[in-house]
DNA sequence: CGATAATGTAAGCAGAGACTTGCGCAAGTG
DNA sequence: CACTTGCGCAAGTCTCTGCTTACATTATCG
């Protein structure tokens, strides 16, 4: 999940296909790693949601998944704040005083 | 950096020290493993800067740092967006069109 | 159908990093 | 000053993961 993001080359493929489509094969020409080695950052940003995979012929592309990013950032807004966590607590104890009331 | 935040335990570790001060002891003891080994992710997010280590006689007290959070808050806003880059690129554009609009 | 192109999958290796064991050090405490 | 408490540091071990080499798969072209 995040740690589909903390490995610095998965950071500049997502920015290689942020705007553009691309295929495999073309991302992988922007390292000096293997076609393979590429391919299984690919499949861990598939695997995170981040990117979107279409297959034309024998060829396939990705791009970034925008969605993909947004979720993320959810995920850290919750960890920053645990607003989550809080409110949850806060209906509950909310909850418990209104039951005391209720009747 | 980003990867400080990557590691889970970690990622716990903030969660324990977003409120309240502690001592390197008392979060150790949420965990099961040894105590130096959380010593050495202490090491490495405050090292990220992303907790301060206040020192009170042989104990280590420890707590989140919110302009760390920030720092890296800011980070993955570029990261996403890439708007720092497009934002020069459109005020040289910018500015080259007003440079020849002005005399 | 055979050949080629574009790509994924699998197994093994090597380096990074998380964890343990052992030790050292500073600041109290009796 | 000896002893304890609360830690960090260092070296070795184990595990995880990024990379390579080798092979499999799928589609297209003649």
């Amino acid at each position: 999940m995040i740690e589909a993001i903390a490995e610095p080359r998965r950071r500049e493929i997502l920015q290689l296909v942020r705007d553009e489509e691309m295929t495999a094969g073309r991302i992988a020409a922007h390292f000096d790693v293997t076609r393979q080695a590429i391919s299984q950052h690919l499949r861990v940003l598939h695997g995170a949601r981040l990117v979107s995979e279409r297959r034309d012929g024998t060829r396939r592309l990705y791009r970034v998944r925008p969605e993909g990013l947004i979720e993320l950032r959810a995920f850290l807004d919750d960890f920053w704040s645990n607003r989550l966590e809080k409110l949850k607590r806060e209906a509950e104890a909310d909850e418990k005083s209104r039951a005391a009331n209720r009747r």
